[in-house]
DNA sequence: TTGACATGCAACCATTTGGTTGCCTATTAT
DNA sequence: ATAATAGGCAACCAAATGGTTGCATGTCAA
C-alpha cells in the first residue's frame, strides 16, 4: 500500500500511467517519446511502478511491453479514499459545533 | 493536486489523517501522543498537510486545533481514481488480445 | 508576576530521490 | 556477419525529505 502511494506521489510517474491508460502495452522507447527525460530516468520510474504492482511487463523479443494494472489504484479508492468521504458533508458543521463546545 | 499526492505519500502523515478522522479537532500535543517522533517532526508533517489543504487549523488561545478537510481526498477519488477504474475488468483480456496481435 | 505549558523558528544532519552519463548485452534486420 | 535497435547496469550527483536539537515566544494559571 505504501509503495503505491509513494509511486503515485511523482507527477512523471502519474503521467506514465496516464499514457498507458491511453494506450496499453507500450515499449520503453515508446514511453520515452516526447518526454524531457533520458530513457534511463524513465526506466527508473517504470521500475518503481512495477514494484508497486501498478505496471506489469512482458518481454516480446527485444521489446518490453508495459501494461497498466489498475487493481492497486482501485484498492486505494476502496480502502482509503472512501473512508474519508463518509462525513464529508457534515465536516463544516461539526467543526462549528466543536468550536462552540470549546468556548462554553 | 500534486501537493495532495505528495502529502499522502508518507505513512506518518496518512496516520495523522487517520487520527483526525477518528477524532477531529486535536491539538498538536494530542497528535504527538503515542508517536515515536518529536513534536517538531509532527509539526512539519502537519504543515505539509495544511499546504495540501488536507488539514485546516484554528487558533484557540495558546492551542492550535487541527481539523481534517476531506475535500482534496474526495477530489483525487473523483478526478483520478475513477478514471482508472473503468476498464479494470477488461484489462486482462485486452492484454491477451494485444499479445496475440503482436504475434501475428 | 512568575512558572508552566503549547507552539514556533532555525540550524543542522543522514538518507532518499530523481536525474545524469557511460558502457554493456541481447535481438533483429540487411 | 555486422550494424542498428531495444533495453540493462552501475557510478555518480544535486536537491529534497524526514528527522533531530536548542532556543524563543505567546498564553494561561497559581
Amino acid at each position: 500500500m505504501d509503495d503505491v502511494f509513494k509511486a503515485l506521489a511523482d507527477a512523471s510517474r502519474r503521467s506514465l500511467l496516464d499514457r498507458l491508460h491511453a494506450r496499453n502495452g507500450q515499449t520503453l522507447n515508446e514511453l520515452c517519446d516526447g518526454i524531457a527525460m533520458t530513457r534511463q530516468a524513465v526506466t527508473k520510474h517504470l521500475v518503481i511502478l512495477e514494484q508497486a504492482n501498478l505496471v506489469t511487463t512482458l518481454r516480446h523479443g527485444r521489446e518490453k511491453l508495459h501494461y497498466l494494472n489498475p487493481v492497486p489504484i482501485h484498492q486505494i479508492g476502496e480502502r482509503w479514499i472512501r473512508k474519508f468521504e463518509r462525513g464529508k458533508l457534515t465536516a463544516l458543521s461539526e467543526l462549528k459545533k466543536q468550536l462552540e463546545k470549546r468556548d462554553e
